[in-house]
DNA sequence: TCGATATTGATAATCGTTGTCAATAGAAAA
DNA sequence: TTTTCTATTGACAACGATTATCAATATCGA
C-alpha cells in the first residue's frame, strides 16, 4: 500500500509551478501545512507546524509563500474576533464561512438566501450593493458534546 | 444664536465621568472626532483629526481613549478588507454595517431576517451557532452619482 | 551536467501598538 | 479660592508582527 498525497496538495504545486514560481523544499512544507488543514492558521502557526517537515525553513519564507498562494486565489484571509491574519484554502465559487469557537474548525457554506436581504437593504438606503461578508461563529458538534 | 454641542458628544462625556474617568482636555477632542464621524477611523487617522483641536495630543493617548470607549460600548472596531483596527459609534443593540467603498460612510441596518438562514446552516451543519457577523459593500447614492 | 536566476535564511529596518515614568492637570475637599 | 490627591498626559523606550536587503543556495531548463 503506498501512502497518497492528498490532491488538493498537488494541485497547488503544480499551479506555483505553470506561474513561472519554483517548486522547493521550503514551499512544499508550507503548502502541505496550509492545504491540509481545516483551521485558519496564521503565519508563525504556519511556520511552527510547516518547520516540522523542513527544519530549516525561515519565517520570512512563510510569509513569502502564503502571499503567492493568496494571490494565486489559493488561500484566502479570515477575519476573526482575535486576530485578521489567519488564512485557510480558499471556497469554491463565492461561500461563507462557519467557524467553531471551540477547536477552531472552518467550514464553508453557501447562502444565496441573502439576495432577498440584500435586495430589500439597497432598496431601502440607496447604496448600490458590490459585496457581502457573513460569518457564523459557534460550537460544532464535537465541541458541543466535548465541552458540556 | 448659540452654536450646540451635538448631544452624543455629551453623552460620553457624561458617561466617561459617570464612571470614573476625568474629562480632560485630550479626551474631549478624541470623543469630539470618533462621535461625529460617519466613517471608520482607526487611531493615526483619529490622531490627526483630534490634534486639529487640541495640537498637543499624543498618539498613545489617542489609543488609551479608543480603549475605554470601546470597553464603554461607546465604539466598536470594524473589519474592512484593508485594515482591521478603525471604529465607529458602535450600534443601538444588533445591527449590521453597510460600508460605502467610495467615501467610506458607514451606516448600521437591522437584518433580522438572518434567524432563518441561520437556522438551516445549523440544522445542516449541527453547529449551535452563537454569532454572526454580516457586512455589506457597495456605494452610497452620491457615489453612485459622482462615480459614474 | 551546467548555468542563469529564482529562492532562501539571516539580519536589519520598519510599522503599529503597548509599557514606563516624571510632569501635569482634573476635581473633590478645605 | 486654594489646596491636595491622584488620574492622566506626552515623550521615550520596548515590543511584536511584517517587510526590505543581500550574499549564498537550489531549481530547472538547456
Amino acid at each position: 500500500m503506498t501512502t497518497s498525497t492528498p490532491p488538493i496538495q498537488e494541485h497547488w504545486l503544480a499551479l506555483l509551478q505553470e506561474n513561472g514560481y519554483r517548486v522547493t523544499g521550503p514551499r512544499r512544507s508550507v503548502v502541505e501545512i496550509v492545504a491540509n488543514h481545516h483551521r485558519a492558521l496564521n503565519p508563525y502557526q504556519v511556520f511552527e507546524l510547516a518547520r516540522q517537515r523542513y527544519p530549516r525553513l525561515g519565517l520570512v519564507t512563510v510569509y513569502r509563500t502564503l502571499e503567492k498562494l493568496e494571490a494565486l486565489g489559493l488561500i484566502e484571509r479570515v477575519h476573526q474576533p482575535h486576530g485578521c491574519h489567519a488564512y485557510l484554502p480558499a471556497a469554491v465559487g463565492h461561500q461563507h464561512l462557519l467557524l467553531c469557537q471551540g477547536c477552531g474548525n472552518a467550514e464553508y457554506f453557501s447562502g444565496d438566501d441573502l439576495d432577498d436581504l440584500i435586495g430589500r437593504i439597497a432598496a431601502r438606503t440607496g447604496y448600490q450593493i458590490k459585496e457581502h461578508w457573513l460569518q457564523l461563529f459557534g460550537l460544532c458538534t464535537a465541541c458541543r458534546a466535548g465541552a458540556q
